[in-house]
DNA sequence: CTAGTCATGTAGCGAACGCTACATGAGGTT
DNA sequence: AACCTCATGTAGCGTTCGCTACATGACTAG
């Protein structure tokens, strides 16, 4: 393989990493380019632009969140959906998640604003999300499984914005009360 | 009263309507100042600088959406969990609330990252959310009524990402199935 | 009348941004 | 040996950003 082409996969590997623990806030060209350990110059040469890096990091972090997630609650279990709703609920609260929540919350609002790359990032994000959803509802419990998909997609994510508008212990009371919705 | 408090209070309902209208990408001191018009210059003579100037037209939109809400879902009525999630949700997803919405997304992503001064201003405007929420919950059917504030305020604001990300018709369908559980 | 505050304009600073032009050496091909 | 592509460095372009220094006319207080 190229030199270039292994960088390629490199250099996504650790922005991934980067993106994860500093967000969308240190993303500049050159931020990102430090933070891979190469000159911003190079960065351009192994991408054809910035939205291409952002693009190519942020497919490489929702592939390894959706791996995370299909071990974590597997589909073979379909559940009602008060019960996906708190299992769910608990898994993206958790600290292993909740870096990955804080920067879809943030691809969000740029793809709000229409920023290359994020309307099509989120978008396809958003698509995988309801997918796996819907994959663990059991239609014999759930009369409509793409709103219930939809409704429970709405509340994962609200939980990413609660906790950063209300803090940590307004998300576990909500975690909380879910739980206990949950049992009935 | 002098000019300059009279411009503050002209320019600062100008720039809610423009922020409400265009979101926070066109929200530099030059934008800001030409869609108030104003000079730039004049714009940092009337504040004490861009922070200021976001804080105050953010905070002039939460009151007029707080007032909006009061008239639109009265307090003295107190509803089941279920219920007032439906009523909410058909609510915010209004024409009429959606630009807010929109804009109160991306500020808390803003806030995610720390970038003054929303931080500070997406805890106060949540906060009033949740005195809102709350203050329509009929305690005696609602066994935990904060947790159950947290977990309607999540929903909501997750109604306003799965717009971006998921399209108009997934958040039509979220809120025609909370309507049918909100039936129950 | 003078002095000073207020309101506003002109001009620009220094930094960061995304991106590019150009040079250079290393290594392979003919 | 001549040439060519690849990988990389140096330097900087043009733009936008938040913000400021400085000047100036208008009005007001002593």
């Amino acid at each position: 393989m190229n030199v270039r082409d292994e960088q390629r996969e490199r250099v996504i590997t650790a922005l991934a990493e980067h993106l994860l623990s500093t967000g969308l806030s240190q993303a500049s060209l050159r931020q990102l380019a430090a933070a891979a350990g190469v000159s911003d110059r190079m960065l351009l040469y192994y991408f054809a632009d910035k939205a291409e890096v952002l693009a190519l990091a942020m497919q490489s972090l929702a592939g390894g969140m959706a791996a995370q997630l299909e071990t974590a609650l597997p589909a073979d279990q379909r559940l009602s959906q008060a019960a996906l709703t708190a299992k769910a609920a608990r898994l993206v609260v958790d600290p292993v998640f909740r870096p990955f929540m804080r920067l879809w919350i943030e691809a969000i609002a740029a793809a709000a604003r229409e920023e290359p790359p994020f309307a099509e990032i989120a978008r396809q994000i958003g698509e995988g999300f309801l997918v796996w959803i819907e994959a663990r509802l059991d239609p014999a419990q759930v009369p409509d499984p793409p709103g219930a998909a939809a409704t429970i997609l709405a509340l994962l994510d609200g939980l990413a914005l609660l906790e950063v508008c209300g803090g940590e212990d307004r998300v576990q009371r909500a975690v909380a009360a879910l739980e206990a919705a949950g049992l009935g």
